[in-house]
DNA sequence: CGGCTTGTTGACAGTGATCAATTGTTGTGG
DNA sequence: CCACAACAATTGATCACTGTCAACAAGCCG
């Protein structure tokens, strides 16, 4: 954990006075959506929210899930238009904080770590762009479940033991899979041994052979 | 095309005082490679780049083609460290922008147009993702040509009439298919009539057919 | 209880990867 | 300038992974 990832009570100590003490939002309930015209970046401070875009036929793509700390709207940074949609999965509250007060802060503390997060963010729309163009059903499916469970840690919170806010079929939209296969992928781990799962409860007994798994190349070209 | 999507003379301009004239590199050559610490930003002028990644073992995945007015180095912004390789396929001319000048610089401006460009770029990464998730072969196929003759376009050089840098390999790379796929999707292209190929010499003959190939989609889920 | 959504499992088929062979292209050295 | 090697591209044949279709089970909520 270096300097520059900021985390969101380091957000919130920079800009106290900007950020509001967050509102509540339930399930189903949308933050903003594609072509929304956007003046503020949204903080996640608990639940997750889902980050997607439908396409003109309208198939949809998840892009991520947002999950404490992360930050939503950051898409809209280069015209102030959302090019995405977002949806509550699990009962959230989420602080705004107005674009206009970051880039007139004199201090350039906040435009800068506002940068790196938007890097860090590009790093992992890479792997995401990498895995759903290599790997497997099987190992996109644990590399998923892997990535959720570190996320999980890395903000303090029980990683073996959880529950999943996303149905199967979300899962299918954010791995390139169908819901079948993530079904069938979740099954094979289930029979060997590497985790036990009852409907969006989610244990895993074994996280090394989950990275193995995760990572176990299948050679492609 | 709006004023906030700075374009490479835009960028001298407000730059001038930090640019260099720019160095030329021959195919091969490599910009920097993973795990470098980067202190600066890197702008295409002529030629292509191709921005890479090689995972534990040994496999590349491509993460992006890089052309006149493109930024190198962004992914290094979270933490100074680059995420990626770089190769030029391409005689290129490349110039770089000390970040500590951008960060010093009490304008804000170039913080603020650097952070636009991530953003876009950002959002590309996610189009990517989407087409590589739920396209088929021909799907993406016909996106990647159409997507590089707009970009050739938008740089105002000809866009029906062009020299590819990139081994069909390479393309397969990108695209998340295998080489031969990506030869055969060519070659059904050319026998629909909608263009001619000779090597890595392309032909554009029916661009919007080319455009329909690439967003007909094929239902998945 | 009954309707509806979500998840699971099986059978089957299709897209695209892999293997293999051939041709075309580029570059190098005699 | 030609011969040869190395690489890039193409084409064909085969096979496997995973998407699709279908039926069913399991939760969830009115």
């Amino acid at each position: 954990m270096n300097a520059l990832n900021i985390t969101q009570s380091h957000f919130n100590r920079a800009n106290k006075h900007f950020v509001d003490n967050g509102n509540v939002y339930r399930e189903g309930d949308q933050l903003f959506r594609m072509g929304d015209k956007l003046d503020r970046i949204y903080v996640v401070n608990s639940g997750v929210v889902k980050l997607f875009t439908i396409t003109e036929s309208g198939e949809e793509h998840i892009v991520r899930f947002c999950m404490p700390g992360d930050l939503l709207g950051l898409e809209a940074l280069g015209d102030g238009v959302s090019k995405t949609n977002t949806m509550v999965l699990s009962i959230a509250n989420v602080s705004t904080v107005p674009l206009a007060s970051m880039m007139d802060n004199d201090s350039e503390y906040d435009l800068g770590s506002l940068m790196e997060r938007i890097a860090n963010t590009l790093n992992q729309e890479t792997e995401h762009c990498m895995i759903i163009s290599q790997a497997t059903a099987g190992r996109r499916v644990a590399w998923f479940l892997s990535q959720y469970a570190e996320k999980l840690a890395r903000r303090g919170l029980i990683a073996d033991n959880f529950d999943m806010p996303m149905t199967r079929s979300e899962i299918g939209l954010y791995l390139g899979l169908a819901v079948e296969t993530v079904s069938r992928e979740l099954a094979k781990l289930c029979k060997r041994g590497i985790l036990h799962k009852q409907l969006k409860h989610i244990e895993i007994l074994d996280f090394a052979s989950l990275k193995t798994v995760a990572q176990n190349t299948h050679a492609l070209h």
